[in-house]
Order: C-alpha cells, then sequence, then structure tokens
DNA sequence: TACTTTTGACTACGGCTGTGGTCAATAGGG
DNA sequence: CCCTATTGACCACAGCCGTAGTCAAAAGTA
C-alpha cells in the first residue's frame, strides 16, 4: 500500500525531487505561479511530507533543510498504476485513448510513445 | 473544473454507468468482492453523488432509481488529464513509461496502444 | 394484526486537507 | 543594543471522506 500524499503535498515533494535539500523559504519561492501560498502552509505541507515518510530533514543551522524520502520514479509508477486501476479497470489503452480524446496527444508525445512500445516489443 | 468525485463514490457511479436506474441495494448487490460496505455507507455515496451532481434519482414507489448524470467518457478524460498534469507535469508518455515499468503491460495493451497510435498519426 | 425488513432522512465522528494564525526564540539590520 | 523578520512548534477550523448509527414510515410476512 503506497503512501497516500495529497495534491499539495505532491506539489511541494515535486521540488524537492528537483532540487533536494532546499529551505523551506526556498521551496516556497520555488513555487509556480498560480500557487500563491502562504509560507506557513507551504511549511505546514513539508511537515506532513515529513510525518507521512515522504521527506526528511537535516538541520542547517536555525533551519531545515528538505530531501526527499521517497523515491520519484517508484512514487510515479505507483500512483499511475493506482489511478488507472480505479478509473479504467487497469487498462492503459483506454486511458491513453481518453487523453487523446479530450486534449490531443502531440506529435512528440505521439512519437516517444512509438518509440517505447517499440522497445516493449522486444 | 471538473466535479470532485471520490474514490469511493467512484466505484458507485461505475456501478450506475454499467447499468443505470438501480436501487440503493441494487447498487449495494452489485459491488466488487473486495468492498463489503455497509448498505448505508452505499447510500451515504449515492446521496452525496446526487448533491454533487453527478447522479440523480427518479422515485419508484417508496425507494428512488439512481442514475448518472455525467458523461462517462468525459468524467474519464477529465480524470486522466488532470492527473497527468499533477503528477506528470501533462506528458502522456512518461505515463505509459512508468506503467510498463512498474506494472508492465500486457501483449494486448501494447497491440492496443499501436492500433491507437496508428488511428491517431492520420 | 403484530413483528421484521427496507427505505429515506438526518446525524455522527474521527481522519485527512487546504489554509493559515499564534508564540517564542533567534538572527540580522541600523 | 534594540527592533524587525524569519523560523520551527503548536494550534485551529471548516470541508471532504469513509464508515456507519438512529428514527420513523411503509411494505412484506407469519
Amino acid at each position: 500500500m503506497m503512501m497516500q500524499i495529497s495534491a499539495a503535498e505532491l506539489e511541494v515533494l515535486g521540488i524537492l525531487w528537483a532540487e533536494p535539500g532546499l529551505a523551506a523559504s526556498d521551496v516556497h519561492e520555488k513555487l509556480g505561479d498560480g500557487k500563491d501560498w502562504n509560507i506557513r502552509t507551504v511549511k505546514t505541507f513539508l511537515a506532513r511530507l515529513v510525518e507521512k515518510g515522504a521527506a526528511t530533514t537535516r538541520e542547517d543551522g536555525r533551519r531545515y533543510l528538505y530531501f526527499p524520502a521517497i523515491d520519484e520514479a517508484e512514487y510515479k509508477g505507483s500512483a499511475a498504476g493506482q489511478f488507472v486501476d480505479r478509473v479504467f479497470s487497469g487498462r492503459a489503452a483506454p486511458l491513453v485513448a481518453h487523453l487523446a480524446d479530450t486534449r490531443g496527444l502531440t506529435k512528440d508525445d505521439i512519437a516517444e510513445l512509438e518509440k517505447l512500445l517499440g522497445e516493449l516489443k522486444k
């Protein structure tokens, strides 16, 4: 059973995956445009990630530096699995079909998927 | 902005998509093996789906028959979109790659995806 | 008719979530 | 040296979620 990480927490964890060892204020600054969370909100999410075992801290003087404690690829794979199970009864193809249908896939997406399929067939 | 439907509610809604016009007790009976929810729990989910506008009712004597009020394909497409945005920055290919990686794709999946890609390229 | 079952309506309740406030200690600026 | 800004620790609070319980009316059953 995979750790339960909320959307907001994942946003924060994503920043740590991209750049481990940030302080809370750094994470706050690196948030995307849409997310104008209060610094305390960011700290709450960091604290919850630590509680959940998804991140760890190292003391750095008066503050903490935060590091991811779970593997990005592993987490994403598991999340993807849960999602297809939940919504698409475990079938990957309908998922891609729906994506293609509602938002379209770029030429790049298609090329990348083809390459991937080529490798999988071996 | 898509309706927010929880995992448990979606399970119930899935039953209504497969067979619209069921009563609460019918839905209860049709639940998969793992889900041995109390009938009252099922009724709570049905009521919440109605509150959220994801299902509607028709009176049938003393009870209600429940019908989905949102389109299955549309919902799934939107859910898939939100998921890839949230976890994979909107890229479909890495999602499939992770699925392949952590759980493997069946020969059927691969064949289906290839067919799909063939159509998309046209 | 008297009892049991089913149904909808309403209520409960602890955990998770998003959002941030309060407080006290400390570090840095003037 | 004093004031302000920053930081962690702790707290709050409403809304959603999973999981039902209670109650009263109605339907079915002996």
